[in-house]
DNA sequence: ATAATTGCAAATTTTTTGCAGGTTC
DNA sequence: GAACCTGCAAAAAATTTGCAATTAT
């Protein structure tokens, strides 16, 4: 399990109770949405308000320590910030997987003119249990 | 230029102007949010609603016509669909540039237990004119 | 002690909806 | 002429903001 306490603060935040919920209910998913982070959080946390999620998803943002993952014709999930990886997608039941990128894989994406910094892949599918269901 | 009517009629959709405008306006910019292609086409038809671009940008989706591409921190932009293709984005000018899908970058994607329909790949980086100045 | 953070309520922005009138096939 | 589409205005949903009280360092 991280630390959420000092994955915050040795990124500049203040570690506040309401942002180590938030980070703790990002973990256990994987991947979630703003309106589901604040249905679990405020299990344990009533008071906590819609919009302290709001600003602490941007101000985690700025400071890495999550990172968004926008989807087509749904609201963006976020996620903890790791390695860069893959998403596997299963078209079927939702399920969002991360995957490693393989050196393979970096090496085909080099491509001529382009300088690349970073990658966003999404693999859309379906999963082992789909498949066999 | 792609006849914009026919696109629309082999696609089970009316061929209205408001609809021919907002396909000109994605193919000529290639990728745009709603509020741009709002913008662009109110110049030609004053009176197009932006609730009609809505409504259009979704019907347009299910038929297959248009896709959304999600991104992070903006709103959603949309293109014309066509065959599989990669998106190398400029961090700098934000330019989005289509480039094709490689038979090595499709092998490279070849997931044990994950049967593939489809991917959204994004390249972040530097484009040409951005290196050079 | 200081500066940052929270929660509330209100404001703003974004998206959806209902329906009368108009258009496409 | 039937079914579909548009534009308007209003409703609903999503996000941001201001500020007084509280909390972290």
């Amino acid at each position: 399990m991280t630390n959420y306490i000092s994955l915050l603060k040795n990124n500049d935040l203040k570690a506040t109770i309401q942002r180590t919920s938030i980070l703790k209910t990002i973990d256990h998913a994987g991947h979630i949405n703003i309106d589901d982070i604040y249905d679990s959080v405020k299990e344990q946390y009533p008071t906590l308000s819609l919009a302290t999620i709001y600003k602490n998803i941007i101000v985690m943002q700025e400071n890495n320590v999550i990172i968004e993952v926008p989807l087509n014709g749904e609201k963006s999930k976020y996620e903890l910030k790791k390695e860069e990886h893959m998403h596997l997608i299963c078209e079927v039941c939702g399920e969002i997987k991360d995957t490693q990128i393989t050196p393979a894989t970096k090496e085909a994406l080099v491509i001529e003119n382009f300088r690349l910094k970073a990658s966003q892949i999404n693999l859309f599918g379906l999963c082992e249990k789909c498949q066999n269901a």
